[in-house]
DNA sequence: ATGTCCTTTGAGAAAGGA
């Protein structure tokens, strides 16, 4: 079972982009972050077309997230639990149902949280606080889990090419790393740093000052694996290549692939 | 290099977010 997870930065946008890269990649599951529409202008038959069962939780403008599987998904849910006045859409999670497993797939957008400090770092790292209660709901099912999105969390110093720069954002200060880390270490796994190790390697490259022509990028989309999922991982990668087409994202997918 | 892109508002250009 292919997973991917894929910040595409507006579904207009990208209506172009994003079928061609599906069509190459043939994820059996696609996490979208950054739809940016609300569920009525989300092109479903797009994807229905070819072959992949449609889950939304859109919003007007910004965020909106959204869950494309070619095997079927029970159990939808819509929101990150822990907070009825936050409605932001940024968290969808369903069941889906492989050939010889059931997996649990969660896409998240996890808060930016600039400027730092300040509420938006604040609400960044309540969300966190929000995420790593229900993590530890989600690994007592004793299921095979998958969390995957844009974190917006730089993990480690490795995980950009000029992590100086970034010391004091949002996306690396030491309460956004303790806060990814506590996740971690309920039980777990970075996919990605289960297979690669060493710097250079980023889903992220600012469209400004020529950041992807000087390589200069930043990992911050992420896939953590339960115990009984990292038990199925066989493969893993970022599709770097997509990021240099036309008309991009500013970030590119992540995917894991589960013996499921 | 204060360097870009996407969306909304509302009817052209500017804001907010990232």
């Amino acid at each position: 079972m292919k997973i991917a997870t894929f910040n595409i930065n507006g579904i207009k946008a990208r209506a172009a982009a994003l079928p061609d890269w599906l069509d190459e990649a043939r994820p059996d599951v696609a996490l979208l972050q950054e739809i940016k529409t609300v569920d009525e202008g989300f092109p479903r038959e797009m994807f229905e077309e070819r072959g992949y069962n449609v889950e939304t939780h859109g919003q007007k403008g910004f965020n909106g997230v959204a869950i494309l599987s070619k095997l079927p998904l029970e159990d939808v849910s819509r929101g990150l639990p822990g907070d009825d006045d936050d409605t932001q859409a940024r968290w969808i999670e369903a069941t889906v149902i492989g050939e010889t497993a059931a997996v649990r797939v969660c896409g998240l957008y996890l808060p930016n949280g600039n400027p730092a400090p300040g509420p938006k770092y604040d609400y960044k790292l309540a969300w966190m606080a929000r995420m790593e209660a229900h993590a530890r709901a989600l690994l007592a099912t004793e299921m095979a889990v998958v969390l995957a999105g844009d974190y917006n969390v730089i993990p480690q110093d490795e995980d950009a090419a000029r992590p100086e720069v970034w010391q004091d954002d949002a996306l690396a200060r030491p309460e956004s790393r303790a806060a990814f880390r506590r996740i971690l270490n309920l039980g777990f796994t970075d996919a990605y740093r289960a297979r690669v190790f060493g710097g250079g390697h980023y889903s992220f490259w600012d469209y400004q000052a020529g950041a992807w022509n000087r390589n200069d990028g930043i990992r911050i989309d992420h896939l953590l694996l339960s115990p009984q999922a990292a038990d199925l991982l066989t493969d893993v990668r970022i599709d770097q290549e997509i990021r240099g087409r036309e008309k991009p994202s500013d970030h590119v997918p992540v995917w894991v692939d589960l013996a499921a």
